[in-house]
DNA sequence: CGAGGGGTTGAAGATGGTCAAAGGAGGTGG
DNA sequence: CCACCTCCTTTGACCATCTTCAACCCCTCG
């Protein structure tokens, strides 16, 4: 999906795409204000929150590098959150004036249709991954569902905390799990980091 | 979104749909088919489900009535997971034919796409109310981002049950949540149940 | 070289799950 | 009209599990 981000850039008309910095803790939008842009995040990462009536506060999503968010530029006609930046962020500002109008793309709202369609598929097996409720259990089903190379094994390309968080565990529930689930000998962890960085997994 | 949906089974082409029964325990697909239609539960409810290499099956999303699922026929050439009925289903069958070509009706891709975007919407807040570790604070966290009438009043028009396994607790904890809450003077139920069957929650 | 972050494991405590029990509402069949 | 059944609701008690806190290693980077 990260090729079909990249398709979707440049798809995208250039007259209508533009960068943005924004620093740790600023704001790239706020509840209330007209929503005419869809972003994909660079680097850094981004945290929706709505602000409520009784002036606390409900994060609705992390966004991190590599995703977008705000779609509902495509319906609403306002933000109905504030984007803050939790860290140094780099985002691209995709303006969504191009989808409107008669003239809008056609090849361009299919592209968008795979792309969200996608998306709602990775975001449900997420939520039915928190349903299983054991560290073991849940880790080793995130695990099965992980693409495997032609050798059978399962190539870890973020590290145990980003996972951890992901579904929705602690990183020290995910390392006792691993270690559980290699004891049990269900899996098998690459302890050879030779040369390069990755970690692989196999299952048994 | 209920009328989201409504209003694109309109606008699908009459010659592109058809309604199917499913029985319990039967299969509306399996894995590895040729994706051609999208559908929407009328009543019931479907559960997909991958196999696995080793004989094991995890299951990635129950689907219920009002929903729409196997969205992954835009762009993928077979499905991904088998579609079991958990219970006698209803479901309407919107063939996917009508999105390719040239031809394909730009007004259809954009609804698509509004849908779509709210549905990513609502499942990244639902992931992030997983995140949410305390069953009170989650189960708040819930309730304040339910829309409220004029009156300041939240309208509960599923069961605790249903709300309980949205957020990934058991009903048991969702009630003992409620009990506290209210006990904290939190919120305030209504129990005053004369006419109408509905319940009506308060934030104080 | 010191700081920070990922990885790893242990011990203790809190919290939600599970099991159990019971009342109420609605539906159905005799 | 009543008996019966199912499902939602509600609360208590106990237990398994995950989180928290803490400490340590190792590596990278400024």
């Amino acid at each position: 999906m990260e090729t079909q981000l990249q398709q979707l850039i440049e798809h995208w008309p250039e007259e209508a795409l533009s960068y943005r910095r924004v620093g740790a803790g600023e704001m790239l939008f706020r509840q209330g204000q007209p929503a005419n842009a869809i972003y994909a995040i660079r680097s850094g990462s981004i945290r929706m929150e709505r602000d409520l009536e009784d002036g606390s506060t409900v994060v609705l999503h992390t966004a991190r590098a590599g995703e977008t968010f705000a779609e509902a530029a495509f319906n609403a006609s306002h933000y109905h959150c504030n984007a803050v930046a939790v860290s140094d962020s780099d985002v691209l500002v995709l303006a969504s004036k191009v989808l409107n109008g008669e003239t809008a793309d056609l090849a361009l709202h299919k592209l968008l249709n795979t792309i969200l369609a996608n998306q709602v598929r990775e975001l449900r097996t997420l939520v039915s991954l928190r349903d299983i409720r054991g560290a073991e259990d849940r880790l080793l089903a995130w695990i099965q569902l992980q693409p495997q190379t032609r050798a059978g094994e399962i190539v870890i390309s973020q590290t145990w905390t980003v996972i951890a968080q992901a579904i929705g565990l602690t990183r020290e529930s995910v390392y006792r799990a691993l270690s559980n689930l290699v004891r049990k000998r269900v899996i098998e962890r690459s302890t050879a980091q030779s040369d390069d960085r990755t970690e692989r997994l196999r299952l048994l």
